[in-house]
DNA sequence: TTCTCTTTTTGACATTTGTCAAATAGATTC
DNA sequence: GAATCTATTTGACAAATGTCAAAAAGAGAA
């Protein structure tokens, strides 16, 4: 359960770190088509999926486009409010009902604070995202739609089962007819 | 030259971590041409620019792809091999002649353990980035290929007469010439 | 200036992906 | 199981972008 990234700090901070953020977690169970979030208002939580699926989405012309899934072990929040305390674009559903872990952004900040120690595991958390997130603008600007698909489904080969066609051709940036096609060419 | 959202930060602190960060910094010239760094080997350093352009770019089927630009005040590193310590599949280069300020991987780290507290000078530098990052996922995702030139030219007027076009058009994830059939259409 | 090299533009055509409408398949409720 | 939703697939065609080749324009060197 501790990510790749942690295990080069100091297991006694460590513990404490888990303890401190456990402190200021809590838990909930959501059912499907709940919405953890709502574009307009100011996103205070950051959210860890421990089972079932959410996805960030935002309105372009009336259509949603999803920007991000959160699964197992997932974390998830508007980030652009998150970070910039403003008003977000984003929206947040659960797909599959969920139990998810929950932390209020002035407790993360207000632990920080006391606690600087603690930036560096947060640092490990943002590279880690950001790599993430480099690697979908390449693929993006490299790869065609089936490509894209086909590496989508590499990282997450459940997602297909799990989540709607339109949710997934959105996030691979194709309609939904396009994907159904790629599919159905296999 | 102290960004946005430094401003924050105790200014007591903010004068140390000036200084000690100056401390590890170098600064030099380069030409036109010239490679910061090459595919295939560990990039060490983090550069900004105080004048000229660089740009990072990566291979794909022959042709290379532009990953990011650098102007007055932008820093560029290859950002998977100093994040996660292993070979890059960037190069970097100087578009135009420059004047670069650059710190060593280990210099940055041996100081952040010195020094905790500069810790979170770093997270808000990455979660800048990272929104930066996630404004240019937008971007491919929602907008056509003319769309994306014209928020690039939004963002950085002067591009366009300062950097090739092949470059630009490799950015926005477009052919040169479709890029040049867009910039005469208008 | 002339020559050469590099960059940009243009043309003709191919391919990919989008759009709109309708048909089919799958799920849910009564 | 029938009726009603919702999700997915299919067809016909349109629009956007890519490919390849060649021409034109611009930049630098002799």
């Amino acid at each position: 359960m501790i990510p790749e990234q942690f295990k080069h700090i100091d297991p006694f901070i460590l513990n404490h770190l888990v303890s401190d953020f456990r402190e200021i977690t809590t838990v909930n169970h959501f059912p499907k088509h709940h919405l953890l979030h709502e574009e307009g208002t100011i996103c205070k939580h950051l959210y860890f999926i421990e089972t079932g699926i959410a996805r960030s989405f935002y309105h372009k012309d009336g259509k949603d486009i999803t920007a991000h899934f959160a699964l197992s072990n997932g974390g998830i929040t508007a980030i652009d409010s998150f970070i910039q305390r403003k008003k977000s674009r984003y929206n947040i559903e659960i797909l599959e009902d969920a139990v998810v872990h929950s932390m209020v952004h002035d407790d993360i900040h207000a632990l920080l604070d006391q606690k600087p120690v603690y930036e560096k595991f947060v640092r490990l958390f943002l590279e880690q995202i950001y790599i993430d997130l480099a690697e979908r603008v390449e693929d993006l600007l490299f790869y065609n739609a089936k490509e894209r698909y086909d590496n989508l489904m590499l990282k997450n080969p459940s997602l297909s089962q799990r989540v709607n066609l339109g949710h997934i051709a959105s996030y691979i940036g194709v309609t939904q007819e396009t994907l159904s096609r790629i599919r159905a060419q296999k």
